[in-house]
DNA sequence: GTGAAAGCGCTAACAT
DNA sequence: ATGTTAGCGCTTTCAC
């Protein structure tokens, strides 16, 4: 900057008000000036412009879920992005996949870097650390998940609903043994889901069977295996509930492996790409997702510009889509 | 930083010693300073510390994809992040679109912020604009397509030979009359892609049929139309070829609804979540996305870490994976 | 082992 | 319309 000025024979704050668009320069200096940046190749550090710029905001939010190349996590991204374009900030992400002392690491590295906001699909049992970033005033918006052990806004889906939601529809179909596949317990949209499933099932008057609810499945390959041993069973499920969309990509696959398509009934949990192009195509329970990404950028952004008022927490309801998969009716 | 001090009875050396862990400071003194750090909730602020540090990276790389929610810029995200993580970088990602005028400006606010690095999937025409921002010293790596008029790295998939691959085995198959579905064509991928499978169906000594070339098609709905209009030419196509993942979503959906899924071959290019699990399974060229982002990763902290080797193109090949949806014989 | 002074690139506040 | 001075939060350099 300062050979810049040099260059253009002006003083630094001169250099800074045109590039700044600032008013108060006349057209002659100002060419002069933008001249002098062309030929330098210069641009301008915006860390150092806001070091003294007061109540400046870096224009950037952290963004933390769970894994980017997760569809519902991308798909969320991709709101928030849209809805911080409009207002020229900027998204800073990474992944937690679900390991606890990456969350914790990652927000510090973001409070560091003057974020202007967190978002946090947290994966850790307990937020408590975050109390000392909120009293440093970076507001924090969680979403998927509720905090624990801190204050803060959040977004979230009544995931005991949606899973209640889809045991009832099975139930609706005669079926009576509906298993059920769940994330780890710890997780509290896990957690969540199979209580909705659970509490649905005994409010038919059914005694949930041990044998078909299994929990702690985190990947496609182990969700494949676990429905394997669910319909060699002695006596198998007639229906299936997948409580998350991996776990229901587990499951078609498994099912489609043996041939029993058009025989198990099958709901999942979070919709997604070409979820209605499977055979037969795959009843779920879907979250809005462009929605949950528009109300946390409304939430982070009333917070960025100063909102004090009491925490926040939005709970959407999700739906059930009726595709096929779900409509089975048991085994003779 | 100053109230620390105070607080600690030591001066901001000292403070600045303890927050960097560096030597030469007693264990006394160093509790009583993080003691005053918890206690004010003080945390350091990366981009003034960046200021004075001399040959300060940022530890932040921009990458400008053009979707975050396709799977495929989610994919190579992924990889680039797990691959930065490594060296303690975060990733600054934002979503073009195809839009060219939000490429330029993008960059812009990356090279202001002093990314250490340039991830691109360039939306414009010609990069020209660039020269400058390589000139200050920021590195460009592009990725999925090349650079046009200005020299930078990047890392391709060969899309002229995916699509001759896929032209070859359904002209193998035995069909004769086959549609290509492409995105518009000044995309350089797309052009590829469709410079490929002509010249694979002129080099079989077929006339390429102008009513079976369909391009400019950006949307799964487009190219669901698209596909509709094809089956219903008097001499509609017998085999299709999707050129990208949405558009390969798009002729599923639009086959399936005419109950077409096993008379009209089909080979999509790109691999998605689902793929093997559509009905019939989806025949694909599949490209190594994991691959693209090491690689890509692998060229960025090359060049961060002050290589200046001439500029490196690597290419790497797709290959044919078949799955069913691309064996379907031609209709007597 | 600790601290004082200078300065990174820029802008606020006040001249002129 | 333009320039000067001080200082943002931190690290460097060099002194003690």
């Amino acid at each position: 900057m300062r050979d810049v000025a040099a260059l253009a024979g002006v003083s630094l704050k001169t250099v800074s008000r045109v590039v700044n668009d600032e008013p108060g320069v006349s057209d002659d200096v100002r060419t002069r000036v933008q001249t002098a940046v062309a030929r330098l190749d210069y641009r301008p550090n915006l860390a150092a412009s806001n070091l003294r710029r007061l109540g400046a905001r870096t224009g950037l939010i952290g963004a933390l879920v769970q894994d980017l190349s997760n569809s519902f996590s991308a798909a969320l991204l991709r709101a928030l992005e849209d809805a911080a374009r409009t207002r020229r900030t900027g998204i800073l992400t990474a992944s937690l996949d679900e390991e606890i002392h990456r969350e914790q690491a990652l927000v510090h590295d973001l409070v560091t870097r003057r974020v202007d906001a967190l978002v946090l699909m947290p994966s850790s049992r307990s937020q408590e650390y975050l109390a000392a970033e909120l009293r440093t005033g970076t507001p924090a918006v969680f979403v998927d998940r509720p905090p624990r052990g801190v204050e803060a806004d959040s977004v979230v889906v009544d995931n005991a609903y949606g899973a209640r939601l889809a045991a009832e529809h099975l139930l609706d179909q005669g079926h009576r043994r509906i298993a059920g596949i769940f994330h780890l317990p710890q997780i509290h949209t896990a957690a969540e889901r199979m209580r909705g499933f659970t509490s649905a099932l005994t409010d038919a008057g059914l005694e949930p069977d041990p044998h078909l609810m299994v929990t702690g499945v985190a990947t496609v390959e182990a969700t494949a295996a676990a429905v394997r041993e669910l319909l060699d069973l002695a006596d198998p499920p007639t229906a299936i509930f997948a409580a998350r969309n991996n776990l229901a990509v587990g499951a078609v696959r498994a099912i489609a492996e043996r041939g029993l398509s058009r025989e198990v009934a099958l709901v999942g949990f979070d919709d997604f790409p070409m979820s209605d192009l499977v055979d037969p195509p795959l009843t779920v329970i879907r979250q809005d997702v462009p929605r949950i990404g528009r109300t946390v950028a409304d939430l982070v952004f009333q917070r960025i510009e100063g909102d004090r008022s009491p925490v926040q927490h939005v709970v959407l309801n999700p739906s059930l889509l009726v595709r096929g998969s779900g409509e089975i009716p048991p085994r003779r």
